[in-house]
RNA sequence: CGCGGGGUAGAGCAGUCCGGAAGCUCGUCGGGCUCAUAACCCGAAGGUCAUAGGUUCAAAUCCUGUCCCCGCAACCA
């Protein structure tokens, strides 16, 4: 095996639908992290996502809104681009898929699906409108529960009731208040049925590097996997390459899934490098490949079957065997996030308003790793004053502001200062490729508070009076510490860990490597990284 | 009996797999220090580990019952 890996870090792609909101944040701050320090480490590592246009909302708008759905798709994109450059995601490709490029190849991969057999026709009966002239989709009726007599949409009921295809004739459409009648339709299925050991194998092999809650609801589909369907009856999509079905689009989640790869073959394109060195087994067969699968939890079935599936079917030698790193929901104000929530907790307003670091921080020491997360303001002011500025801020500039101070001091490392930002450099590693993301911050973090200790053991503000040398040597060992939390910070907090290289003189690349010796660089350019609120 | 996760100091969490003196951060109170953004360091108080029973020399941890909260439930992405 080569040293060095190639990684795609795969982010799940947001819904063209509404702004931005801090849980998307929550949930993907993984990638990012991951990416980073794999960039650090010398790793081949790219991340990839983008906006996910198609599909029945944007649509509704559109007609609501008396614009194109495109219209739609492109204010989101643009409210979404914005708010993850400022959060610092660093995307080598964040694209949309109604682009031309995404479309055609997703068509040539479905193409080759179904002539590998594993799409085909079935003939089901629908709710149609005769008002509207069309199939209307399960959300887009109402029916009366035959179980517990309430009014419910029918895809499923409170009670727990699942509407057979007779429950739903004489449905009302809730777009024009006219009843619907069950005529015949027919849908092409993907064949996930084919694929049953496969996922299996997936689960068997992940015990103990996917995510619990991965592991948990792929089995519960496994348990009783069946077929799914593959088009809609819409027109704003990606069209269906089968003969009969050039009315309808594939369903969303098939061609968005596809979008991972199709993202790294436009950006091979550009950067001309061979795109299945990421993702075939037959290429660059001696180098690990890692796939990382960066969601929350309600996208887990997807990335853990319907993609393996998909890609497996090509039958084309690609590397099925993604990690799953399914976050759980962040809980704002004790609420999960939905559209009553307003713009209290949209990604862009918060960035806007707070340090992006500071909020990465606190999203991955306290996001919703495992289990649900509460965010609140009150929590994250004190997580910012208490741990960001206080700790993390105030140890640089305790250090590199210390009174009459000009230019750092030549002086040596004290050994239990190295010996421990050694170590931390292996265990914050070594947490986040476990993907224990709020152990690999609390590690970081543990640094700064040892070197704080450190400093008011050693007393520099004595020191300086009665002993030169030894007060050289404590700045420059706190020095040593900062200059190696800009390496260690730099998945968690970037743009604090950029202004601690450009304070002290440092290469600008980020590496997962002790920086050893700092210049005795001038320090008038330090300046406070986060201000309290 | 649809499936899954959770209930541990005032708040937010770890610990539960694999039983062995209840831990972390914030907040509160007291002390130290004066380099630093009223920051930093040390110490203290505060918990019948949801609840009832069981197994055990020993249970937050394993088993059983009950209550409460959250998510999912396959045509919502």
């Amino acid at each position: 095996m080569n040293k060095k890996r190639n990684v795609v870090v795969c982010v799940s792609w947001p819904y063209a639908n509404n702004n931005l909101h801090l849980g998307y944040i929550a949930s993907s701050l993984s990638g990012d992290i991951l990416v980073r320090y794999h960039r650090a480490l010398g790793d081949d590592a790219i991340m990839v996502s983008g906006t996910d246009s198609h599909g029945t909302k944007p649509s509704i708008r559109a007609k609501q809104e008396g614009c194109t759905p495109k219209d739609i798709v492109d204010r989101y994109h643009k409210n979404f681009t914005e708010a993850l450059e400022k959060f610092n995601f660093s995307f080598d490709k964040f694209s949309i898929t109604y682009d031309e490029f995404h479309k055609q190849k997703c068509m040539e991969i479905f193409r080759k699906l179904y002539d590998n057999g594993y799409l085909y026709e079935k003939k089901v009966k629908r709710p149609y409108c005769e008002t509207c002239g069309k199939f209307v989709n399960d959300t887009e009726i109402e029916i009366t529960c035959p179980v517990c007599g309430r009014r419910t949409k029918a895809d499923n009921c409170d009670c727990g009731h699942v509407p057979t295809e007779a429950d739903l004739e004489n449905a009302t459409c809730l777009v024009c208040g006219g009843k619907t009648k069950q005529r015949e339709d027919k849908v092409l299925v993907f064949k996930l049925t084919a694929f049953k050991s496969l996922i299996e194998d997936l689960v068997d092999k992940n015990q103990n590097v996917w995510r619990v809650n991965a592991l948990n609801e792929t089995k519960k589909y496994l348990a009783d996997l069946r077929d799914r369907d593959f088009s809609r009856d819409l027109d704003w999509g990606v069209k269906i390459p089968v003969e009969g079905f050039e009315n309808k689009v594939v369903w969303v989640w098939w061609e968005a899934l596809l979008g991972y790869l199709t993202d790294t073959m436009a950006l091979a394109n550009e950067r001309g490098f061979d795109w299945r060195k990421f993702w075939k087994k037959d290429v660059e067969p001696d180098t690990e490949k890692i796939i990382y699968m960066c969601h929350a939890k309600d996208n887990i079935v997807f990335h853990s079957m319907f993609l393996p599936a998909m890609l497996e079917g090509l039958k084309d030698n690609f590397v099925t065997n993604n990690v799953m790193v399914s976050a759980e929901y962040l809980l704002c104000d004790g609420q999960k996030i939905s559209k009553s929530s307003g713009t209290s907790f949209e990604a862009l307003v918060w960035a806007n308003a707070y340090s992006t670091d500071s909020l990465r921080y606190y999203f991955a020491a306290n996001g919703p790793e495992k289990k649900d997360a509460n965010f609140t303001l009150d929590l994250f002011k004190a997580s910012h004053n208490g741990e960001v500025v206080n700790k993390f801020g105030n140890l640089i500039n305790r250090t590199l502001k210390f009174k009459g101070l000009e230019s750092l001091p030549v002086g040596e490392v004290a050994s239990e200062i190295r010996n421990m930002t050694l170590a931390t450099y292996k265990e914050v590693g070594s947490q986040i490729e476990k993907l224990e993301f709020k152990k690999a911050a609390e590690a970081a973090m543990e640094l700064v508070a040892f070197t704080n200790r450190y400093y008011d053991e050693q007393k520099p503000w004595v020191q300086a009076k009665e002993d030169q040398k030894a007060f050289n040597n404590t700045i420059y060992s706190c020095a040593y510490v900062i200059a190696n939390l800009s390496n260690i910070f730099e998945p968690f907090m970037p743009a604090s860990a950029k202004k601690i290289r450009e304070f002290l003189g440092l290469d600008a690349i980020p590496t997962w490597k002790e920086i050893a010796t700092l210049q005795p660089v001038k320090l008038d350019k330090v300046e406070p990284l986060f201000t309290r609120i």
